[in-house]
DNA sequence: ATAAAAACTTTACGCGCGTCAATTTTTAGT
DNA sequence: ACTAAAAATTGACGCGCGTAAAGTTTTTAT
């Protein structure tokens, strides 16, 4: 078996010629099948690939799709980005993951980066209050960017996400038909832009059901919320600063923290009749059927935002890279009842 | 202030030949400092940067590493995946990151799609048993390859990792030390070859100890651990197949499930006087701080074995490609006493 | 100051492939 | 079977940069 070292060569064995084989890697079904089929059957034998530095040199427009996650080591960030890549991969791009690690200067970087790898378009989470929006807004000029799960207004050609009200309204008002009304626990300054808007729709549904909310928002910085929200429970507990018997948390990760604080401080949490606690978050994190108890909560739609994404920077890619005007997509949550409340 | 479109173009505004400023590029400290100065001076006003696919597409050897975790949902490949990466940014290289996902074929066509990146190198955590050992022995015979994490017996040009019995025989000693000798809780058909070292570990620790080894076997497939574990817990609870008090997790992930089971069951877990159970594991999982009560665990020394992974791989480059015999090195845990045993 | 070494410039080729224009072959349609 | 349309071939150029050879300038050392 001879080695194949370039495009020439392999069209020679398969007795094409090298635009056709060229024509035939950039849309195997812009040839004829009777060339598809040789140059295929030559492809069994051969094992060619083209050099993918000298096609994307060339091409106008790369095939390589850039996905940027703030937080990987969040699972949930995981878990949404592994439905990405597949997702490109199936549809015949190169996608490349990168994660901001929580630091605005590694996104700027990453963006800049992901310049120069010409993609044909960008996946972008971004941090969402840290990110250097000037340089997302420059970005996003120049390369075909679709924003999801953080929404930056009016940055990218599109932002697909989660409806944060849909999350609220349907932890409260379940809060509220079972027992008593929930505080509202979360970060003063918190990093992500959903959390204000899970605060805003938690005074809402409050008021519309005839409720003062009550919000207590505890110290911390950084991506570490478990440990944040833990140190954040402890402080309220002991200060006695719970109003009812009914805890809403702004997301898992500090609802787990705050279960862990309550653990260590004997306080039993659930919705039996011996707890002392309820407990409900918003996001449904990998881990949170894991927690003890486990954790009641508002389930992302992963699969829709992940596939709605894609969807769109496909067609955003088809368009030029242009759209008429900016669209922002959100699916509603899913209430998932466990046994924390 | 002109577009720079290419190095001729800098190389025009900056006065210096177009092949200097190639050696710069390749090697700042190539050029003589006066060079350089103007050089430097002139990408302050006119921020260009070479094209990496014509540069990769020239140069023998690219900058790039391809950096293969199993599983990234999983936080602790996450977290030692952004060491890795910030290692190889740091000494000048490009890395891009890839999960497995906990499949077998997505490995392959991972190293597949690495090959025609034409790394420099590859620091590699492969699956483990479900690895095809034959496609990894072909790739590392082509790409500089270190080994991290999990080894493959004889694959890669080295392997750095942790001293699995450092770790089992430091929990199994506090254990016994403290109160009863664990059962050792672990998959039936573990998929990482660390299981079966630790399971080895643990019997050999026992036998030296003078107590009687007794190992829980548990069902189950795929990287769900946390409820693999959970479910094994529930059946091996209800069976009462626990001999002691005390159980060592084989790792902090099915340790978590078990720790849900527990408390599903109302079973009070830790070292206190009223409690029925502890929990030990390894890793130090993240995660296995927040667990209630927090999980007493062996942690990984991380940051050395990340640090080595990439200082070995970069002697192993600099080497070109080709160590005189495979190194495999070990770091030993560190016990993190916390409340579950 | 002078010779040798080091660094730089000029010129030129090649990497592997995209792409175009002109030509030839194959396919499809009445 | 004949013609127009579609597809493939041939030949050639260019992308942006690595790199080598030969000549020129600058630096270092005696």
């Amino acid at each position: 078996m001879t080695k194949i070292k370039n495009m020439e060569e392999f069209a020679a064995v398969s007795g094409i010629s090298r635009p056709t084989v060229s024509k035939y890697f950039h849309d195997p079904e812009s040839v004829r099948s009777t060339t598809r089929a040789r140059i295929e059957e030559a492809l069994e034998r051969f094992d060619y690939r083209p050099n993918i530095f000298a096609v994307n040199q060339n091409r106008k427009l790369t095939k390589n799709i850039g996905i940027v996650v703030p937080y990987l080591a969040d699972p949930f960030f995981a878990e949404i980005a592994r439905y990405l890549e597949q997702s490109c991969i199936a549809a015949g791009y190169r996608p490349t993951l990168f994660s901001s690690h929580g630091e605005p200067e590694l996104e700027g970087e990453i963006l800049d980066s992901l310049r120069s790898l010409k993609p044909a378009g960008v996946l972008l989470a971004p941090l969402g209050r840290a990110s250097d929006r000037s340089k997302i807004e420059n970005f996003s000029g120049t390369v075909p960017t679709v924003l999801f799960d953080s929404n930056l207004e009016g940055l990218g050609a599109a932002f697909i996400g989660s409806d944060n009200y849909s999350f609220v309204s349907q932890t409260v008002e379940y809060m509220t038909r079972t027992g008593e009304p929930p505080s509202f626990f979360e970060m003063r300054t918190p990093a992500n832009p959903n959390a204000n808007k899970r605060r805003n729709a938690y005074i809402e549904v409050m008021q519309r059901l005839g409720f003062e909310p009550h919000i207590i928002k505890i110290d911390g910085e950084g991506w570490g919320f478990e440990e944040i929200g833990r140190q954040g429970a402890m402080k309220a507990l002991e200060e006695g600063a719970l109003r009812t018997d009914s805890v809403l948390c702004s997301n898992d990760r500090l609802a787990i923290g705050f279960l862990a604080a309550c653990y260590e401080r004997g306080i039993r949490v659930g919705r039996k009749a011996d707890c002392a606690l309820r407990v409900a978050s918003n996001d449904d994190h990998p881990f949170s059927k894991f927690t003890c108890p486990s954790l009641t909560t508002a389930a992302h739609d992963y699969d829709n935002v992940a596939a709605r994404s894609v969807e769109t920077l496909f067609e955003l890619v088809e368009n030029g890279g242009k759209f008429d005007k900016r669209t922002e997509t959100l699916f509603p949550a899913r209430l998932i009842l466990r046994e924390s409340a």
